[in-house]
DNA sequence: GATGAATGAGTGTTCATTCAT
DNA sequence: CATGAATGAACACTCATTCAT
C-alpha cells in the first residue's frame, strides 16, 4: 500500500484491510505508523541487503556476480524501488534511531560492492578501478532501472537475466574505444 | 520546505512564512498545495533538463561534456536530488496531467544523454556503447552521488570537478582490464 | 444548533457536543455538513408531512381536520418553522438530488390539503372553492402564525387549540359580509 | 447574489463585481458583510411596506386594495421573497439593533393591513372579521404564493393581476358554503 | 487476542477585511 | 475616491490512535 499510495496517503485501515485484519490490531504489533513504515523499509533493505551480499560473497566470477545482482534487483524491482527511494530520499521524517541505522545499512551495502570489486581486483578480473565510485555506479544504475521498469514496465525487455547481462557487460568495457589509445588524456583542451 | 521536511511534512503556512509572506497569498498564486508541489518539481526538473541540454549540446568532447553535466549536477545537488526523487518515486499522488508530462521529461532527460553519446560514438570518441543502457548508468550514477552529497555531506570529497572527472574516468575505462583479452565471455563458467 | 445559529453560524464542534458526541463521529453518520442539514430538513419535513396527512386523511369534518392541522403546526412550532423556511427559501445552497426530493414534497403537502378540500366540497361541507389558491393560503396562514409565535412568543396566545379554532372559523366565512350579496362583482369600479 | 446564492455563499467580490465597483469599495459604503444585509433587508423591506402602505391606504374598495396588494407583492416576487423570508426567519445572526427595528416593521407591516380591514368592517364592506387573524392569513397567503412563484415558475398563471383577482375573490368568500347556513357551530361534533 | 466505533488534534482552504498605491 | 493584492482568523474535514466489548 505504502508502495502504491505513498506513505502519507496510506491510510491505517487501508492496510489492515489488505492484509485481513482489523484497524486496531495493526496496534497491537506496531506501535505507530512511522514505525510500521520504519519496519516495512528494515525488511525491504534487509532482505534486499543480505541477498546482495549472498550475491556478492558467492562462488564465480566477480561479473557473473555483478550480472546476478542486476537481474536480482530487477527481479524484484518493487521492493528495490523501496531501496532505491530510501538511497536516494535519506530517511526523512523518520525516527533518529532509524536514521543511525539508515546510514549504517547504506554504507554496508556500499561496502559490500567494493568488497566484491576488491576481491575481483586483486584477482585480476578486473582493472585497478575505484571500488567506491564503482560502487555509486552500480547502485545509481540499478536504481534507475529498477526505476524505470516501474514506470514504464512496457518499454523495458522483460528478461531481467538478459538485461543484467547487456548492462554487466557495457560496465565492462566502459564507454571508451578498447582498440585504441586513450584519447582522454586531452579532453580539456578540445 | 518540502526537501527538508517532505511534502506532507511541510505545513503551507511554514512554507508561506519562510517566504516571508501570508499564507493566504500562496493561494493566489497556486490553486492548492498539490499544485504548488507540482510547480516546484516543474520548475526544477525544467532547470535541470535545460542545463543539461545546454551542456551536453556544446563544444567539446564527449567526455569534457559528460565531465560537465557531473559536475553540475553535483553543484546544484539540492535541486538534483528533487530530480533524482522524482526518476525513483514517479509522479505519486500527482495529477494525471502532471504525470504525462513527467513521462515525457524524464524520456526527453534520457533522449539528451542518448544524443550526447550517439555524436561521440560517431566521432569515434566512445565506443560502440549501448547508448539507451549507457543513459540509465550515466543518470543513474549521478543520482546516486548527489543523494550521498546530500545524506553524508561530510564525506563527500568537496570539489564537484575534480569528483566528476575521477568519475568520467572510471566510466570511460570500464571495470574490466584494460592491457588485456577480455575475460567476459567464458565469465559463467568461472 | 441550525434553527438556533443558521447553518453557517452553526459549527460542526458545537453540534457534535450539543449531541454529546465527538466532532468525527458525525462524519461517521453524515458525509458533509450539508449532507447533516439535508437529513435534517429531510426528517422534519417527512415528520410533518406525515402529520399533515394523518390529520387531514382522517376521520371528522373537515373543518375539525383543519383545526387540528393548524394546531398541530402551531404546537410544532419549532419544526414547523424549518418546514415554513423551506417553502419560502426553497433549497438554495442545496444538492440537485435534494432539490428534486423537495419539490416532491411540497407538492405532496399541498396535495394533501387539496385533497382534503376536495373531500370536503363533495361532502357540501364547503363551497366550490379553488383548491390549488385554499391550498395555498392555509399554507400561507399557518407558517406566518408559525413565524410570529417564535418571533414574538410572548404576544401569541397561548392555546394553539384555540387559536386554531378562531382562525379556521374565519378562514371558514370569508372577509366579505355574509348576510347581503357579493359586492365583489363591482369593486374595481369604486 | 444574496437571493440567489444565499447570503453565506455570495462572496463580497461577486457582489461587487456584479455592481460593477471593486471589492474594496463596497466598504467604502458600508462597514461590513452583515451590514450590507442589514441594508439591503432594510432597503427591500422599506420599499415593500412603503408601497403596501400606500395601495392599503389608497383610493378605492378594500377588496380593490388587497388585490393590489397581492399583485404588488407577485410582481416584486424576487424582492417580497426576502421579506417572506425575512418573516420566516426573523432575524438571525443580525445585530440586536437590527431585530429591534425588524420586529418594529413587522408589526407595521401586519398594522397597515389590520388598518385596511378595520376600515373595510367600517364601511360594511367586510364581515365582522378578526383583522390581526386576518393580517396573518394575507401575509402568510401572498408569501405562500410568491415562493412558488419563485421555486416553480412554470406553474404559475403567469399574470398576477388575474391571479390576484381570483385569491382575493376566494378569500371574501371564505371555504364555507355561501348559499346555507352555518355549519361550523357543530363541526366539533362530527 | 481482535475489533471497529469513537475521538480530536491537526491542516488545507476560504473569504471578509485592510491598506498601500 | 477607488482598487485589488495581501492577510490570517475561522472552520470543515481527515485519519492515526484508543479502548470498551
Amino acid at each position: 500500500m505504502f508502495s502504491q499510495k505513498g506513505f502519507h496517503d496510506a491510510k491505517i485501515e487501508d492496510v489492515a484491510l489488505e492484509a485481513g485484519i482489523g484497524k486496531g490490531t495493526v496496534y497491537l504489533y506496531f506501535s505507530s505508523k512511522q514505525e510500521l513504515l520504519e519496519e516495512i523499509y528494515r525488511y525491504a533493505i534487509q532482505q534486499y541487503v543480505a541477498a546482495i551480499k549472498a550475491l556478492a560473497g558467492g562462488e564465480g566470477s566477480t561479473r557473473a556476480k555483478l550480472e546476478a545482482i542486476i537481474a536480482h534487483a530487477l527481479g524484484m524491482a518493487h521492493m528495490s524501488r523501496e531501496v532505491a527511494r530510501f538511497v536516494i530520499e535519506g530517511a526523512t521524517g523518520m525516527r533518529e534511531e532509524f536514521k543511525v541505522w539508515a546510514v549504517g545499512v547504506k554504507e554496508e551495502n556500499l561496502g559490500i560492492i567494493r568488497g566484491m570489486l576488491e576481491i575481483g581486483i586483486q584477482s585480476g578480473e578486473l582493472g585497478p578501478v575505484d571500488q567506491q565510485i564503482w560502487a555509486h555506479i552500480i547502485v545509481g544504475t540499478i536504481n534507475s532501472l529498477v526505476a524505470r521498469a516501474l514506470w514504464a514496465p512496457g518499454r523495458v525487455r522483460a528478461e531481467p537475466r538478459e538485461l543484467a547481462r547487456t548492462v554487466a557487460g557495457q560496465l565492462w568495457s566502459g564507454l571508451g574505444p578498447r582498440d585504441q589509445e586513450e584519447i582522454a588524456g586531452d579532453h580539456r583542451n578540445s
